[in-house]
This record gives structure tokens, C-alpha cells and sequence, in this order.
DNA sequence: TAGTACCTGAGCAATTTACTGGGTTATTAG
DNA sequence: CTAATAACCCAGTAAATTGCTCAGGTACTA
């Protein structure tokens, strides 16, 4: 399990896709403006998407992707690991490497530690996510004008 | 939040040092050698460790490092959040570059998804790890010899 | 006082990140 | 039919990160 910034572009992005899953397919140039993220850099990532089976690709005019399947249908887990390519072997590569006691014990307890935050990641969907986050928004805006800054949360998550 | 192989790194020697708390202090050569990391890079791990005050260094001859408080007061959010520097700016840098709403919203979205993971993980201490994974393997223990490969975990959960 | 082990810092190859810029191919609106 | 559109593809690249080596210095204890 690996988590960076190139897992919440992905997952920044799809979600951009869960919101607008009901109108057509939404291009790379639209999500480029409204994210800020270079156009090639998403082709790129979604080259992985698609790979995945995650978002299909539509040509031409009126084109651009879309989920493959329904938002509801797709974790958090499944987009950072599919950007990731889902492999994070740096610590115990190699099967022969691996025999003393001591040193296997560490590795499975970090294996489960992964292994946890992967179940947790994978209990998310984008719908559940989006969901739940409008609920939020709901309950904590109050009878004045609520702004909330995403630095601010940044920071106190960070 | 970030989470990477050095993270994993950290982790790992910290849960060694929780293993051996109430032993002496453990040199960082005994945890170079237990699990397989440079000296030096394990150095400047710890630095940041000190600096965060989860371990203190005692030096000179039988000395080495110890944890600062109790295996129970000391979270895996902290670890990583001590080695990365907790800093993780770079999609919502400045505030000034957030104004329009829908920019705004993605970002809000991933804040959340990034302070449950750190919740998540900050409700995991070095003890509550370590006392977990214990009783998993009591359990799973049969009469008959049981050899949990680290690697056999990997692969399950990558 | 000798040795241990922390501490500091410079530097380095390999990888990853995020991007620029060049194209090609399929599709569709006009 | 044609031209615009947007997915696709690929090569290169500055910057940061990763994990390491080497080369010292400092505080402590036996």
C-alpha cells in the first residue's frame, strides 16, 4: 500500500467523474481546468485506470471517459492501487531473504498494518464518499454563509 | 498523509524498540543488523524521531535508543507523520489559488479521506500492535508447526 | 582514557513525480 | 466528406525523494 499525491490526483479525479457519472463522458482537457493538473499527467494516469478496467475511454467529439462501472462500485482502494500498480515489495522482496524469526515477525506485522488500511480504503466508494461528505456539508452549514478552505483542513489533518 | 516504504522503515524500528522496551536502550547497530537497514539511514530517521520526541538517545557505551513514553502512548499516525514532517501541501498549496467552488470541493474531499486515514492510524499504538498481532498468531497456532511467511502476506495484500 | 554509540553533514545513484511537447488514430458534428 | 475533437502514445526532463556510503565529531561509561 503505497499512498503519495499521485494516488489523490487519481483519486481526485475520479471523483470529478463519480460527480458528473450521470451526464456523458466528461474529457481529460475539462478535469485539467477544474483540477489543475496537466493534461499529459492525467492521460497518463488514466492510461492506469483504464488498464484496470476502472474508466473507459470514449473518441472523438462528445467523447472523453467515463466509469466503467457504477460509482458505488468502485473503492478508494481499487484507484490508488490501481495508479500504484499495487506493488510495494521494498522491504522483504525476496522469499529466501526472508528466514529468521525475528526479522519475519516485523514484516508480518507491517503486512497487517497494510492489509488494514487497504480493508479500510476499500470500504469507501466514490458514491458513499461524495454522499457523505454532502451530509457534512449539509448538517455544518449553518443559517449564515459557511466558506470552507481546503488549506485550512490541510492543516489541521496535516 | 503520507505513506511510503520509509514509513515502513520507521514503523519497523520503532516496533522493535517497543518489543525491547523494558530492556535497556537498543542500539541503532542491533536494529541495522535485525532488520536488514543501513546504520546511517537509520540515523537520520532517528533524528527525526528525537526531534518529534517519540524516542530519546542515550550515549556512550550500553547506551543507544529508547522510546520516550510507553509502547501504549505512542501511535503509528505519530511515527509517520514524525518522519514525513507531516507536510503534504502539494495540491491545495496556497489559499489564495482555491477560490472557485468546484476546486474547492474536490479538495475538501480528499482532506477527509486523508484526516480518517490519519485517525485510523492514530488509533493504532506500538502496544495495542504488537498485543494484537500476538494473539493472532496464539490463535492461529495449531498443534502441528505453523511458519507464517512474510512474503506470502505481501503478495496477499499488495 | 579508550572505546562505544550517538550525532552531523556532504554527496550519490536510482527512482518517482509532475510536466512539456511532439505526434497518431478513431470518431463525430457540420 | 471533411475538419474538428479528444483519446491515445511516446520520448524527454527538471525536481524531489529514497536509501545508501563515507567521513568525521561529540558525549558518555567502564
Amino acid at each position: 500500500m503505497r499512498l503519495s499525491t499521485k494516488g489523490r490526483y487519481a483519486v481526485t479525479a475520479m471523483l470529478d467523474l463519480a460527480i458528473h457519472h450521470k451526464q456523458g463522458p466528461i474529457t481529460l482537457a475539462y478535469i485539467s481546468e477544474n483540477q489543475g493538473i496537466s493534461l499529459s499527467y492525467l492521460e497518463q494516469l488514466f492510461a492506469r485506470l483504464k488498464k484496470n478496467d476502472l474508466v473507459e475511454g470514449l473518441r472523438g467529439p462528445g467523447g472523453g471517459y467515463r466509469l466503467s462501472r457504477r460509482p458505488e462500485d468502485i473503492t478508494v482502494a481499487d484507484v490508488i492501487t490501481a495508479i500504484g500498480e499495487g506493488i510495494d515489495a521494498t522491504l522483504c522482496e525476496g522469499e529466501e531473504d526472508c528466514q529468521d524469526g525475528e526479522r519475519c515477525l516485523t514484516h508480518v506485522l507491517w503486512s497487517r498494518l497494510g492489509k488494514e488500511i487497504y480493508d479500510f480504503l476499500n470500504g469507501i466508494t466514490l458514491a458513499s464518499f461524495l454522499e457523505d461528505s454532502e451530509n457534512r456539508a449539509r448538517q455544518q452549514a449553518g443559517p449564515y454563509e459557511v466558506v470552507v478552505k481546503a488549506s485550512q483542513l490541510d492543516k489541521t489533518f496535516a
